[in-house]
DNA sequence: CCTACTGTATATATGCAATATATACAGAAA
DNA sequence: TTTCTGTATATATTGCATATATACAGTAGG
């Protein structure tokens, strides 16, 4: 499995793990079932300690959208694209919600923030 | 100053206590020369350590947005009204980036993220 | 000048998170 | 049996946040 660690950016290890398969999962290019890498071997490929991915895995276990089997490995966990995509909108809303509060705080209007919003949308390309 | 600090939620003191002062100042609450309380004042008011509000008072002038006078205090910084909404457009921008990539890897569309940005706003009251 | 305030600098300590290395046990599969 | 898997635990390091304490230098008022 690919994924971009860097050691460069403030986002903690454990952190990008986590986020990267999260959205693989969430985006669906892991499926229900699909097995993931083993701790060990994701930790060599991506040269960190095993109890980091670990604790990422851990992390994505306890939003339910992997499980472990001992001595099997990680599963993503059956979801439907609903859910997924219900999920999906709970972290960003949760994610954006002090932020924007603290935009409003500082004296951004509602339409300078939305056009920060599509600014932003625009960058990212297509849909 | 009337600041809200609460142990109860994540974020460290100090950065609560530098949002909410920028917060008074973006929004022009506190204006261009205004004497901010004194570190061991604010300390002693808010029952936090004074280098906890000394790291606070450093952040904010690291931003520009307050300087210090040693035996005098910390004093708010002249800035137009236009490069204070740039400073908080700027960091709104910052902010919401990484969120709204990884909302966008995790399969959300932009409308989603547009209609979840709405329903914050709406939230959120008055313009 | 003295006192009481101000910021600046520094030291030490604690707790927590992130990360690392290491070891051991138990389950699964070939 | 061997090699993989996850689970558990121990120890160590680093950095951040926060705390207490002390000392120095600048400021202002009596």
């Amino acid at each position: 499995m690919i994924l971009n660690l860097t050691d460069i950016s403030d986002e903690p290890l454990q952190s990008q793990i986590s986020r990267q398969v999260r959205a693989k999962i969430l985006a669906g290019e892991l499926g229900a079932g699909d097995n993931l890498p083993s701790i060990r071997g994701l930790a060599r490929d991506q040269r960190v300690s095993v109890i980091t991915v670990q604790r990422a895995y851990e992390y994505l276990e306890r939003e339910g959208l992997i499980h472990s089997r001992r001595g099997k490995g990680f599963f993503v966990s059956e979801l439907s694209d609903s859910a997924k995509k219900e999920m999906a909108k709970t972290r960003l809303l949760e994610t954006l919600q002090a932020p924007l509060l603290a935009a409003l705080a500082e004296g951004l209007s509602k339409a300078d923030i939305q056009q920060i919003v599509q600014l932003l949308l625009a960058q990212a390309g297509d849909n």
